[in-house]
DNA sequence: ACCTCATTCATACGCTTGTTTGACTCAACA
DNA sequence: TGTTGAGTCAAACAAGCGTATGAATGAGGT
């Protein structure tokens, strides 16, 4: 019990356990995983090379745990949000508390701007690759919480069937991981397409609520024979 | 001028050169550009190590030859339909077609589906970077095109203001890009979420429509005071 | 004062990395 | 029939990688 004690309060004055979190997740953000060496981040973090390895066992589980940390910071505010989330007279439409409950906490706001910032950067590069370990910090990491926004945003349009409700979600999760890591760069003229991050939210939900309304019979628009039509001229 | 003739012929008979770019494409789009080795990919090619060095100057340059292939393709592909875009009567409206030429070329079609898919993994994960050679390809090969879409889409909606414009423009290639590298896994259950890639245009058009279209007067919905309204309770 | 033990540190290990080198092959041309 | 030169190949290079090791450190408890 002393040990334990003793162990906790080292940890926590020393904090190069905290050093190398944060290190890690602006390098690993930055550059990616494999990019980055654990040299340099216990250069950044101002330690010992040994340290990662002391700490965290290797650096594979100082990346999961920088993961876990983002994660759990984001999917914890989300589901806070959402439990305030309720339908009633003069409140505002239920989908769009959802969807700001949604979005608000994986956009740059307040304090830990860059911290989210950060973690959305480390998720959008983890969405696009198919190994397990992405697949299993994903489901870990989100998995309940989907569920429960997918259950809620079913309470709030009654009349979209799932599978039609699904690929509106998908669209919610591109734009807030794209949003959330490197928005701002419309990639003509430099200067061109910069948006304030703060006002990200007010803009964000009502294109978002947008695009979750739109009405069953307007979906199947036949996209594909118009691409036909188009190739022909 | 013999000499000239004499290398292409053989360069294109001998298809080293062309089989490094399939390998490299499929495992950079499956793994990343630092996390696969050059050792890795002649060994995928079956050609010698030396193979890449002599054949593009480094592994960096094959990653950009690789990348630039896969956008010349898209990008080529996206400029022929928006070519074909033109408003009329008993024709779609224009906003659709404009969205069709985007979007089809990007999602995974036809003949060379994988080849898409590949590039779009690789295009979504140099998205996410910030780095000198991530923003001069991106640049360089959507610079053109996103200007000509952009001046398209005022067309289409001449009453929403360039701003706005950009944040819908901006969803759309969250969209596209995280649709045809990752789509198909909401990370709960591991079979819901799966959508049929062959109707990907018939229901994205509609949605990106929809947003698109979100009216001038709807945009300043209050978020963040309905974001402050949701931490109170 | 002594022991304990979590932590730090310098060093080294085995391995892989991207690239280079020089000999070799062999079709094309004179 | 030599000669040329693009292409292939095995081998080696220095450098960097993640990790392991064992000694030094120093605060806490007895």
């Amino acid at each position: 019990m002393a040990g334990v004690a003793t162990r906790a309060t080292t940890q926590q004055m020393s904090g190069t356990r905290e050093r190398l979190l944060r290190s890690g997740a602006r390098l690993f953000a930055e550059q990616g995983f494999h990019a980055v060496s654990v040299r340099s981040i216990v250069a950044e973090a101002g330690v010992n090379l040994g340290a990662i390895n002391y700490h965290f066992g290797s650096k594979q589980q100082l990346f999961e745990d920088v993961f876990a940390a983002g994660a759990s910071r984001i999917v914890g505010m989300r589901l806070k949000l959402l439990d305030h989330c309720r339908a009633g007279k003069g409140r505002p439409p239920l989908l769009e508390q959802v969807l700001t409950a949604y979005l608000a906490p994986g956009l740059t706001y307040g304090d830990n701007r860059s911290e989210i910032a950060e973690f959305q950067r480390i998720r959008a590069r983890i969405v696009t690759e198919d190994s397990d370990l992405a697949r299993r910090l994903l489901r870990r990491h989100f998995g309940t919480a989907t569920e429960r926004f997918l259950a809620m945003f079913e309470k709030a349009l009654p009349n979209v069937p799932r599978p039609l409700l699904l690929w509106r979600y998908q669209t919610l999760i591109a734009t807030v991981v794209y949003a959330g890591s490197s928005w701002g760069t419309v990639h003509s003229a430099p200067d061109e397409g910069t948006a304030e991050d703060s006002q990200a939210l007010d803009y964000l939900v009502p294109l978002m609520a947008a695009m979750f309304r739109t009405a069953p019979e307007d979906q199947p628009t036949d996209a594909t024979g118009l691409l036909t039509a188009l190739m022909e001229g």
